[in-house]
DNA sequence: TCGCTTGTATTTGGATCCATAATTTAGTGC
DNA sequence: GCACTAAATTATGGATCCAAATACAAGCGA
């Protein structure tokens, strides 16, 4: 049988996923609401898709869904946030200690080109992209689902804030990333679980000091 | 107007509770499959609010769903769970160090309750639920409800586990809990974060080890 | 007897229509 | 002009019907 699509997703994930995207790409803010006829109709569906996109969403932690009162991106202050950010700290290093072992050499050279390309030089939203890729791939091979999505979770609350970050920070930020990077990927190259742990720790922790000292990114 | 009914939940939201119920206490197991349309019969409604209640039910970590093949309880295995409780002991101190301020009197008096009934002696059914209470009642007031919401998955994922495992270890068990309970309570009760902290993490640490001692929890 | 294929039954996914709740707007009284 | 009320609009929630996919079972062949 030479069937070529390769199990079409249901049309709920489909949506989710745009939606998704549209949501950590900044397309659609916090304390917007998601219409669901709106989205119906642009993308072509009945909103019955719409709907089970949108409860989707909220279990990747991306919407809030209140009884009768429709879906909107949540607006997070900055407690939140560095709760949020303590969190990473606590799970990120549990995840990447139960992942490193199963790293491949294809991960290794997708870690390094994503590492290149970064260096090379991008814009925000590129950055954004490339730096979530990059830790979620170390986290990739964690056996326990549920850590995987708890970080993943993390990753998309936090999307709006990194990026207003970013935006006041600028390039002069990217060259700490990139040298926590380097020393993150070396540790994972030579399986040294200690060190791996230390810097990822030390990268979180220091993104969110430097995070709670722009208070200005949640006034809205 | 005098509208009795103190907001109606949403059809999907009361049929979620149902299910939810059913789940943590063991009415249905891991592994078995949900079908929509013998809930929706049981419950008087049609699928669609059954959909949704599905979805929510995803989002609380409580069953797995996948495209065109329904939801189901999944079945974790013993190396899953004990990764749950090692994300329970890095999680769930930041709640309580986050919540422990806004303990109210009442807050003290449940629990306390809480703790005396248990002492009183009951049975396994009964324990698991006043224990689950009593512990996110202690993280209630953490003002991040993302973290609030990650904790209560992890008890909900384990849940099914922590009934095994004390059908197995039975009345001994408890004399331990008890006394761990009582230390955190009387570290609660003087705002001794450190001693409160220490109590918490000592308690999931020996959950955790006692359980890894008992594999045939997970022979299915 | 075992494995494969094919047909049937079951179950999930989606569209449309209707009901209900929330929100906005227009109107009225002060 | 402002506050409150009521009606109209808008958006979400639910029921029913139909389509598509999966799971199951019987029959066929080796």
């Amino acid at each position: 049988m030479s069937e070529l699509s390769v199990q079409e997703p249901a049309a709920s994930e489909r949506i989710a996923a745009i939606l998704r995207d549209e949501i950590l790409s900044g397309k659609i803010s916090p304390g917007q609401r998601i219409l669901q006829e709106e989205v119906a109709e642009r993308l072509g569906s009945s909103r019955l898709p719409v709907r089970e996109a949108i409860r989707i969403l909220d279990a990747d932690g991306l919407v809030d869904v209140e009884a009768n009162k429709g879906a909107r991106v949540p607006h997070l202050d900055i407690n939140q946030v560095e709760v949020l950010y303590r969190m990473r700290e606590r799970l990120e290093p549990l995840a990447l200690i139960e992942s490193m072992p199963a790293l491949t050499e294809a991960d290794f050279e997708r870690l390094d080109e994503i590492q290149v390309r970064i260096e090379a030089g991008v814009d925000v939203q590129a950055f954004l992209e490339l730096d979530r890729e990059f830790h979620l791939l170390t986290y990739s091979h964690c056996p326990t689902e549920q850590l995987r999505d708890s970080v993943t979770r993390l990753w998309n609350s936090t999307s709006h804030y990194r990026r207003a970050f970013m935006e006041i920070t600028g390039a002069r930020r990217m060259w700490i990333v990139n040298a926590e990077h380097r020393l993150l990927l070396e540790a994972l190259a030579r399986q040294d679980s200690q060190d791996a742990e230390r810097y990822l720790v030390g990268h979180i922790q220091r993104t969110r000091k430097e995070l709670s000292q722009h208070p200005e990114i949640f006034t809205h």
